[in-house]
DNA sequence: CAAACCATGTAAGCTGTTACATGATTTC
DNA sequence: GAAATCATGTAACAGCTTACATGGTTTG
């Protein structure tokens, strides 16, 4: 239920139409999500059914008219209140952990090349996330404390990859242990 | 589609019945999904159509009778092939980052408080994580490999959150600066 | 005697994904 | 001339969750 609530943080920044929406999820990793068409279009829809975002058709030469929602009062009340329910705890979702709990099914050298390509996989994710907490320092701030937060956010993810890889070091290194 | 491989895993140990299946998941955190019969009991189901696992039903005098299902060896090839597929990163999704996101619209004293919480949430789970691990070393492997592994998968859990603790930690020091 | 456990399953709903449909414009 | 970008939306499906339905047994 919480893409609404992501994009009407969105809003309270600046008005965007749904294109602006989708690519800024699609180029974000603390906004999850995967930023598609069905996800956007039908939310903004409804949120403006429910009066917490208006929206007004601007017409282009070039490019089709786009419709820009902007938040209403009622709109910053509803982020605002949702802003102050209790935080949940994370939720990681491995499937890599899943293949590695029946791994015992495989022999030593598919176990190692299993792992290679696991490392491979996190080292790709945590550059492109280096790179992308780069692009996002250049995005303008309110405020000097928002400055703070977006950065640690930013920086959230890329630790989340660098923790991983550590594990997975410890992993590889309890292995040698038993497997001599 | 991943949940179909978890319960192919969890029957390569040994035959289990759908409530069986369904309580490991509700104590295992490394096996993510929550547990809950409209996903196990279909799935089996479907698996038995697909010949990867067949049941039979066991009467008990005290309880109803069960249906233990055990894997066949088509159940066993695909479940290996499964594994040797190319990992995937971990995902996560933080609904807190996301409202992290927006704090900046919250007064000082309102974004302590949501630290706080967050702050005792992770906390709780962490310990929480930490008893489940405890418990998971009572049972039994097959190889002294699979003790390792499974050592591995229980701290993983317990890492993450341990982390979550020190990156908060950052945040913390961070606003502590720009706000004096 | 209430709550929890054993045991199987179904209904309804929310969230999220890929792919489709349309069509002009701009960049390589 | 192909691919990407701008722009809005829909269809179909996969995954997961809470709650419901049923009914005996055991524990506190």
């Amino acid at each position: 239920m919480s893409v609404r609530y992501a994009i009407l943080g969105m809003l309270s920044r600046q008005p965007l139409s749904g294109y602006d929406i989708k690519k800024a999820f699609a180029e974000s990793t603390a906004l999850y999500w995967s930023g598609n068409s069905n996800q956007v279009y039908p939310a903004l829809l409804a949120l403006r059914q429910e009066g917490l975002v208006e929206s007004e058709v601007q017409q282009q030469n070039r490019y089709p008219a786009k419709k820009v929602y902007s938040l209403t009062e009622e709109g910053l009340a509803a982020l605002k209140e949702w802003l102050l329910l209790p935080p949940e705890a994370p939720r990681t979702r491995s499937t890599f952990l899943t293949q590695l709990a029946w791994s015992d099914l495989l022999s030593s050298e598919e176990l190692r090349q299993m792992l290679d390509g696991y490392q491979e996989e996190v080292n790709t994710r945590l550059l492109m996330q280096r790179e992308k907490a780069r692009r996002d320092r250049m995005i303008p701030r309110r405020t000097s404390r928002e400055s703070v937060i977006w950065e640690q956010i930013a920086g959230h993810d890329a630790a989340l990859y660098e923790r991983e890889l550590e594990w997975l070091k410890g992993l590889r290194t309890a292995l040698e242990e038993v497997e001599g």
